[in-house]
This record gives C-alpha cells, structure tokens and sequence, in this order.
DNA sequence: CTATCATATAGAAATTTTTCTATGTTACGA
DNA sequence: TCGTAACATAGAAAAATTTCTATATGATAG
C-alpha cells in the first residue's frame, strides 16, 4: 500500500472520533489547557489524556507545557498539507493511482 | 455530542483505512466495477464487498448494479460537503464551538 | 434447466480501539 | 516540607473493526 495512503490514514484515524473532531475545533480558535478541553466532555481526565496523544502523534496537535499546565494547539502546516492531500484523493489527477500500472497490496 | 460531528466521524471512519482511501482515489477517476477495484488488492471478495459497504453507507460511494457487475462511483455531493465543512473545522469560524457557551457529551 | 460468474451475507477469530480505575510524576503554594 | 493540582501512564474490560471461510443469491450463457 502507498505511503501517502498510510499516512493520511494515520491522521484520519485520529480524526475519526467525534470527541477528537470537537477537540480540534475547540483547538482552531487558539491554544487551550487540557483542563479547558476535559470541561466541554462527559469523560475522564485519562481518556482525554489518551486522546490528545493519539493527536499529537497523528502530527496534529502540539503540546506546550508550562508549569502544572499543558497548552494544546494545533499543527496547522501538517493539518493544511493533509487537507490539500486528502482533496486530491477525492479529484482525479494526473498522478492518480488509475492512471498508471501495477498495484500492490 | 453535536450532529456534524457525528456525521463527519461517520465519513472519517469510512476513509481511516488505507484500501478505502485508496478505492476512493481510484474511483475519482470514474466508475469501476468491483472486480476491477478487487485487482488492485490482495484481499479476499467479501473483505472488498464489506468495504464497499462501509463506504456506502457513509454516504460517499454509489453501487450501480448493472446485470452481474455491481458499478461503484464516488457520491462527490456528499464528498464535497464533508470536506468543505472538515475544512471549517480546522478553521476559525464566527459560529466556532470556541465562541459560545454550554458543552454537551 | 444447469453451470458458472459476480457479488452479498453469515458467522467466527484476531486485532484494535475506547474508556475506565488506580497510581505515578511534576510543579506550586502554604 | 507537605499537600494539592494538573497531567501522564499502567493495566484491564468492553466494544468495535478487520478479514477470513463457507455459503447464498441473482444474472447469464449454453
């Protein structure tokens, strides 16, 4: 399988998840705490600990700890490259996989 | 949890696995049946029927049965919403989560 | 009608994901 | 220093996903 699927599955995956969606649109606005973030959720300190890594080792978001606190942000120039990727999977292009021979597994 | 997180997680999952972001790049260069889509794969015929599924029913895939042969083409409406408003997640907007009050699940 | 081809469905095993409780770690204030 | 607040990690149970084998269905050719 090509590489570019496996990594844009990577963060579709960590994606895929209406807590972490929301957790990214809370993050769009600015760079929140993760005591802010635990606010808006029915769920407990761990899990959302459990998912902001799953985040951030997508390449999404940043962490920034500062004292007691860790300051969550995202990483917009991986989040823009995997938007812009992800919109030429849905369009045909020259490079597309149709185009050429030979596939794998 | 709101409604268009739900939905976009629905779409998400469907596309976090690297055959179907791969089905669905191939199919943006047009209609194909699934014995063509099976070619390019080392899987079995029911783990690509199941696929096709998974896709269907999140709304971004087409099955056109013509005789024997079932013909898959991408649904680019839907596909089309999903990543304009994906794309407002990763943004800020006025109506953002951020800029209101009162969380939910 | 019968065999075959293309696809779908059933059901099960293996794997991954989710989310909890319990506990560890680090920073800060009294 | 001691207690507490903020966050991370460990480990386990439950749920969801993946992908197989076996089998069913439905269309078509002979």
């Amino acid at each position: 399988m090509e590489q570019k699927y496996i990594e844009s599955t990577k963060i579709l995956k960590a994606l895929a998840d209406p807590k972490r969606l929301r957790i990214v649109d809370m993050l769009s606005c600015g760079e929140l705490c993760a005591c802010k973030i635990l606010e808006e959720f029915h769920i407990t300190q761990p899990t959302l600990s459990h998912d902001m890594k799953v985040l951030i080792k997508a390449g999404i978001v940043n962490a920034r700890p500062e004292g007691k606190w860790t300051h969550y942000s995202l990483n917009n120039e991986n989040l823009q490259a995997f938007y812009k990727q992800l919109g030429e999977v849905f369009c045909s292009t020259p490079d597309c996989i149709c185009h050429r021979k030979g596939g794998d597994t």
